[in-house]
RNA sequence: GGGCUUAUAGCUCAGACGGUUAGAGCGCGCGCCUGAUAAGCGCGAGGUCUCUGGUUCGAUUCCAGAUAAGCCCA
């Protein structure tokens, strides 16, 4: 028995059970921890982890970012960089809430409240781990190392603290105010919701349109505009849909642009947009006696319709604004700054008073606090109201027209209640101050696709408005402002420590009231144990309370630069290497999310991108075409794949599908696919060599010739390798993680289907030599290098070909491909030419192959002649130079050229368009109309005996060149020729005695093998055999080709009957019978 | 309503500084090759390169508009 050099491979194998024992190695040899220390004095490669959610099992799109977060940093840890990866988790936030909600039963705050936000925010902590185990192991199986035990949380006390110190910093230069922002809101639930619950309940639903008449009081514009004559008599005609925001009506707004006209009504003149007079008079349109710009009209002001109180602001003016719309409505637009987001800015714009005449409880009030005008609608709820208020205006003139409107209209999911948009106190982090620093920044990020940084990231960042930070909420990080219950004073805390040094506790018990204790050290910062701690007010006595709202859980995971490392606090030395960070991968719709919030708190804090490289990855749809979803049904769950196709053929088709920032149809069946095409095909020549390497006991090391000696193919795939090598490094250093798999996959295809294909009996029977050695040396070679290119994006099999191919032969190598080097270019081995000639070559080959094809005549049957016309001389030398591929691959025994195309293909003459396009302009056409309808065959030989041709089109006479000219060509039909635009190939199919026997001796191996197999033969295994034919043919044949058979087919002893445990089979050869039989030695 | 992106074969995707025969894989049909293959090769069927206009000798490619889809925002 010889030697074991490889490990043998067996055929018996899936996938998915090999990288579970790969995934061991990795364990018990702590191969990741130990990729990160054999480069601990390399450059620092930062990737920061954006933290998932584990309240919800991980989806096929978390793998989706989890392998190429994992491709990245593994070719920045073997191209020589120290990877820190540190894993995340993001926990605070409404879905949790929402979910603990659920869980308890749980409809609104007082009910929350009843329960006990202790226990409550208990609950929370531990919903939002209760996926971690699956997360773990989806993490861990897919082969994403990052350090799960030393992950950053965002609800630690550590965590908090350092966004505390965060906020701080914006406070202490004035960037954290108070301020109001128009939310959704349930009145019945006493809460905002955020968008995607207000996503969750619109609801089709029939409201008030009502059109109200606003007297105008005194233009303010010039005379010459003005051909009114009875301004008492003049009326705003304004439209809205909420009757009860009316009593808090400041303003009206109309669109600069538009046109607006005055129109004779009934004794009235009606101001309405031009554009709105079909809908709101039908076939019968009034009189217009003057036309208006929208701008004209600015500053115009009316009669109040109500009294809304006192308010130092100038009210009750015309505004413009660019949300007016003349498509429904009058375009006129009724403004109450507390009631709408766009309400709300113009307010702001104009400064304009903030009348809010609806409670918190969504019952309205009378304004001012005044109680001697008691309107009807006091008291009462926001539609309820509405009647009410239509019928005020109605009695007092002002109603134009009442219809009802049907809209989509948010309602609260849980209770149903309509939602009001309103304004609320809220705390804000001021964005707009560091907006230009934040453009900026962005300019210096490297985006991917490149589309997003003056796209949809540039477009937020120049829309930017102040960020709305504080939710009214119990689960998130606590805003640390204190607010004195006496003089207003705020405070914002920033530490832990200033805290204990600020704060006394509150005693709890109700007996002790007014009882304080210290701060402890380890204060869970957590409502409800930190909202008991109170501040004396440094600016009275009085007594400062934390204000009770929670902040965006964005913010949290948008401290994450910092506050994973718990800075300032801790780690300094950690802040300075890791910020900012060189990569961060996420889905696009993070945009508005994580890439931002990062951008903003890194911009604030230090004034420099958080990020230089960001990978935008894209949504995945389900099979179906659809977004996935649980309700659609077509959710793909990841822990299926991996169970059936492992890890590596899900990775290998979540790179090269499609670039990851298309949205990509998941099809499982292009799983299957990444597993045949590529990992089959590669780990099929890794077998392939494994097999004979051992039979043959070839050392690879020792006997490798130089390169400069070695076969052609052997040239040919290095120079090939060499470039994949260069194309990899490229796309990578790109972050194109398709690109580079995606050129790997094509080489790996080369390597299989044409380098072993043309080289197997090389290695397989030759004798033993130079040629042999080369053979086998190239081939590691190749193996051992695609086996490091590969390993970022297939780490387990990567892991498996290089531990076997490397590790057996080297003690002192890594000990596994993660620790190795990522291969470099030796420049000196490409070699274009051959590159091109030998494409050139499988192209005449192939065509070689669709000849044989349609003359129907068998590859094995040997033909005498191929000939080959359209070349020119270069690429006949090519032919020539290469010419043992062709004779094996097309089994014919010579080649040759010809000058001569008519005979065996049509030829067709036309324009080479690039070269005379230019020359001629126009003239192309007509000299393509000319050459069509000329006698192409009598052309070419003008051509190929003057060297230039005369054409004649449209009255003028044309000199054409050789280049001018582009011959093409066309199949002939009746011959086995196969033509391209450019050349042809032929085939002689006449068989001479000799073709024919030495088919014969061919189909003789093919059928000797395919017994062998049959019989259960291995593959060195020697036999005795016998052959009976009635046909003297084959006997013939097989005499006269009886040491080729014999070789081939391992035959030792040529016996005339066959032993009684013989394999016999009776066979066709090419229309002629024998009896075959093979039978162990 | 706004912004961004996309539109190429039944499906998944390439591609062309604008050049007259637009490719691959999968799937389908037929054939071939094979003692490495969970393979491979060849042939065939399958395309108004979404539509309309513009620029141009020439547009699937560039420009404008439209339509559809996706995401984000309102």
């Amino acid at each position: 028995m010889p030697n074991i050099i490889f490990e043998e491979v067996s055929p018996q194998f899936t996938f998915a059970d090999k990288e579970k024992q790969t995934l061991e190695f990795w364990r018990d040899n702590n191969i990741f921890q130990k990729s990160m220390e054999v480069h601990k004095g390399d450059p620092p490669f930062v990737f920061l982890e954006g933290p998932p959610f584990a309240n919800a099992p991980p989806g096929v799109h978390h793998v989706l970012a989890r392998v190429m977060k994992d491709a990245v940093c593994r070719y920045k840890t073997m191209t020589g960089h120290y990877v820190h990866r540190k894993a995340g988790w993001d926990t605070h936030g409404l879905p949790v809430e929402y979910q603990v909600e659920k869980q308890l039963n749980i409809t609104n705050k007082a009910e929350l409240e009843a329960y006990g936000v202790q226990n409550f925010i208990e609950k929370c902590k531990e919903n939002v781990f209760q996926y971690e185990q699956e997360w773990r192991q989806m993490t861990e199986r897919i082969g994403f190392w990052v350090n799960l035990d030393d992950a950053y949380i965002t609800l630690s006390n550590d965590y908090i603290e350092s966004v505390w110190w965060v906020l701080r910093q914006a406070w202490d230069r004035k960037l954290l105010y108070q301020g109001h922002k128009v939310q959704p809101y349930c009145y019945r639930c006493g809460t905002t919701l955020a968008s995607h619950e207000v996503a969750l309940g619109y609801q089709e639903v029939s409201d008030p349109s009502i059109f109200v008449r606003f007297r105008v009081l005194s233009p303010l514009c010039g005379a010459d505009t003005l051909p009114l004559k009875n301004r008492e008599n003049t009326y705003l005609l304004v439209w809205t849909t909420t009757p009860w925001t009316l009593p808090s009506n400041v303003a009206v707004a109309v669109g600069e642009d538009y046109d607006y006209v005055c129109v004779e009504h009934n004794g009235q003149h009606l101001i309405l947009a031009k554009e709105c007079l079909p809908s709101l008079f039908g076939d019968e349109p009034p009189q217009i006696v003057a036309s208006y710009k929208g701008s004209a009209l600015r500053d115009w002001e009316y009669e109040p319709l109500f009294d809304i109180g006192q308010h130092p602001e100038r009210a009750h003016y015309v505004v413009t604004g660019d949300f007016v719309t003349t498509t429904e409505g009058s375009g006129l637009v009724h403004i109450a700054p507390a009631f709408g987001q766009d309400d709300y800015e113009i307010g702001k714009k104009y400064n304009l008073p903030l009348v809010q005449l609806v409670g918190a409880d969504g019952r309205l009030k009378e304004p001012g606090g005044r109680e001697k005008v008691k309107e009807s609608w006091a008291g009462e709820y926001v539609k309820a109201a509405d009647p009410k208020i239509i019928e005020n205006l109605n009695q007092r003139g002002l109603l134009f027209k009442a219809t009802e409107y049907t809209h989509q209209y948010p309602f609260c999911w849980r209770c149903d209640t309509p939602l009001l948009y309103y304004a609320r106190e809220s705390w804000f982090i001021r964005t707009t101050a560091i907006r230009e620093q934040m453009l900026q920044h962005n300019q210096q990020i490297n985006w991917y696709p490149a589309h997003i940084k003056a796209g949809r990231f540039g477009n937020w960042l120049e829309n930017n408005v102040d960020w709305g930070l504080s939710r009214e909420r119990y689960w998130g990080t606590p805003l640390p402002v204190w607010v004195c219950d006496s003089c207003g004073h705020q405070h914002c805390v920033g530490s832990v420590a200033e805290l204990q040094e600020l704060g006394k506790v509150i005693n709890p018990c109700k007996a002790a009231a007014n009882t304080y204790t210290d701060v402890p050290t380890d204060i869970e910062l957590h409502r409800p144990y930190v909202d008991d701690v109170v501040l004396a007010c440094e600016k009275c006595s009085g007594t400062m309370h934390r204000v009770l709202d929670v902040i965006d859980c964005w913010f949290d995971s948008g401290c994450a630069h910092t506050a994973q490392w718990h800075y300032p606090f801790e780690n300094r030395e950690m802040l300075e290497q890791a910020y900012p960070a060189d990569f961060i991968s996420e889905a696009i719709d993070q945009t508005r999310g994580w890439f931002y919030s990062l951008l903003a708190t890194g911009t604030l804090l230090y004034d420099k991108p958080a990020y230089k490289n960001c990978l935008c990855l894209e949504l995945i749809m389900g099979p179906d075409g659809q977004k996935m979803s649980k309700s659609r049904g077509n959710t793909v769950a990841p822990s299926t794949i991996l169970q059936e196709q492992g890890a590596d053929a899900l990775r290998w088709y979540m790179f090269t599908a499609s670039p990851p920032w298309a949205p990509r149809v998941f099809k499982p069946e292009g799983i299957d696919e990444a597993l045949k095409k590529f990992m089959g095909t590669l780990h099929n020549v890794y077998s392939f060599f494994v097999m004979y390497a051992n039979l043959e006991q070839v050392d690879v090391l020792k006997d490798a010739p130089p390169v400069a000696e070695r076969a052609i193919v052997d040239k040919w795939i290095l120079s090939r390798l060499q470039m994949l090598i260069d194309t990899v490094r490229e796309e990578m250093g790109n972050y194109h993680l398709t690109n580079a798999p995606r050129a790997i996959e094509a080489f790996v295809d080369a390597l299989s289907n044409w380098y072993v294909r043309r080289s197997r009996d090389r290695f397989w029977g030759a004798k033993a030599g130079p040629d042999k050695h080369a053979a086998y040396a190239t081939l590691y070679e190749v193996l051992v290098t695609v086996a490091k290119l590969a390993a970022p994006f297939v780490p387990f099999l990567a892991d498996e070909l290089y531990r076997n191919l490397v590790c057996s032969l080297d003690a002192n190598a890594p000990e596994s491909v993660h620790l190795a080097e990522y291969p470099v270019a030796d420049a000196a081995l490409i070699d274009e030419q051959l590159d091109t000639d030998m494409a050139f070559t499988r192209e005449v080959i192939s065509m070689g192959h669709a000849a044989r094809n349609r003359s129907g005549i068998k590859t094995r049957q040997p033909l005498a002649e191929l000939t080959l016309g359209g070349l020119s001389e270069a690429q006949q030398a090519t032919v020539t130079r290469l010419a043992a591929l062709v004779h094996d691959e097309l089994n014919v025994k010579t080649i040759v050229f010809t000058a001569d195309m008519n005979a065996f293909a049509q030829v067709t003459l036309k324009p080479n368009f690039k070269v005379l396009g230019p020359k001629y302009g126009k003239g192309v056409q007509a000299i393509a109309k000319a050459l069509a309808t000329a006698d192409a065959a009598q052309l070419k030989a003008t051509l190929d005996a003057t060297g230039s041709l005369q054409v004649e089109a449209s009255g003028e006479t044309y000199t054409l060149e050789r280049s001018d000219i582009d011959v093409q060509t066309q199949n002939r039909e009746g011959f086995f020729v196969e033509a391209d635009a450019h050349k042809f190939v032929a085939l002689a199919t006449a068989l001479t005695h000799e073709l024919t026997l030495e088919g014969l001796a061919r189909e003789l191996v093919n059928k000797i093998q395919n017994m062998r197999k049959e019989a259960g033969f291995h593959v060195s295994d020697r036999i005795q055999l016998s052959l009976n034919s009635p046909s003297s043919l084959v006997n013939e044949a097989f005499e006269a080709h009886r040491d080729y058979i014999l070789r081939e087919t391992l035959t030792t002893v040529v016996v005339e009957t066959p032993g009684e445990d013989a394999f016999s089979l009776t066979q066709n050869l090419n229309g002629e019978p024998a009896t075959l039989s093979v039978f162990n030695n």
